[in-house]
DNA sequence: CGTACACTGAGAACGAGTCTCAGTATCGTC
DNA sequence: GACGATACTGAGACTCGTTCTCAGTGTACG
């Protein structure tokens, strides 16, 4: 259980890796976030960066996000609950304000019989860029997830 | 698309991986598929078995789920929109068949300027198992995700 | 039969993330 | 200020999931 510790220090390190992830406004990896702290702490090793990064997500100052499989764990220091759009081509993700209806939840918390605490919603397309440099046939579409239903 | 192939055999091993994901009810990892596509076809590859997994879901016969970060994909050979409800104590994971309603994702995709194609919907909480065993005070409540505001 | 080529298994290689360990910084107490 | 306890650090080894490489095999087709 890492999160019962009193005793917690705000390290430079530490201070750091929360700079960089406030001062983001895309969804850096663990690896860019790393790139970035290593230009205010030169010294910082990865694994100073991953356990800082864990501590903020379970003290609840970063959301670690997955933005796709076989992709690296992403983090945003918007802990504010908003979702994600993807895209499928680039892989830019931006934030989606819209929650889902509470009732929709409450109805699924019924069915499944879990009591449901959060979700995450991340939603796949073309990013607008893409869009328009690419037209309408994209590298890799999305077959990555669910094919699309009539 | 990338799969412009046409010359696709349907090899016992590719038959036997299809075999066991129709065949699971649990939403299994490669490592598991592997494991059990081991007793139908014992000399089979690790590297065949990713392969072939990687194929069905190119082809849309199963999709590929990412319950949570830092773990291991799972296959699922029900391709019908569906979402995932996930245990962050056991991990269990069960389908979810609410759709969310298509105004929300017209709205979104309006409002993002993103041509959504698809989205992943995920909930965390507590099975009805673990629900009961434990009471209400799971080992590593919703702090992984966001902070449950009010 | 011979050729072309998709497919296979073994194992090496890879990237993300974690663990271990010895050294360092900081806190509270004397 | 000295001292002990303990949180923290960086380096690098390690684990794990996954992909790549490569030589060999199976199969369709002329």
């Amino acid at each position: 259980m890492p999160d019962q510790r009193q005793d917690l220090r705000l390290t430079p390190q530490r201070a750091a890796v929360l700079e960089v992830l406030r001062a983001a406004h895309d969804h850096p990896t663990a690896a860019e976030v790393y790139e970035r702290v290593r230009e205010v702490v030169p010294g910082i090793g990865s694994a100073t960066v991953y356990r800082s990064l864990a501590l903020l997500v379970s003290t609840g100052h970063a959301l670690e996000l997955n933005l796709g499989p076989g992709s690296a764990a992403r983090y945003d220091a918007n802990t504010n609950r908003h979702d994600h759009a993807v895209c499928d081509r680039c892989g830019r993700a931006v934030d989606i304000d819209h929650p889902i209806p509470e009732g929709l939840v409450a109805e699924i918390a019924r069915d499944s019989g879990y009591a449901i605490t959060g979700y995450d919603l991340r939603f796949r397309g073309l990013c607008p860029d893409c869009l328009g440099a690419d037209g309408v046939s994209p590298q890799s579409p999305g077959v990555r997830g669910e094919p699309e239903g009539p």
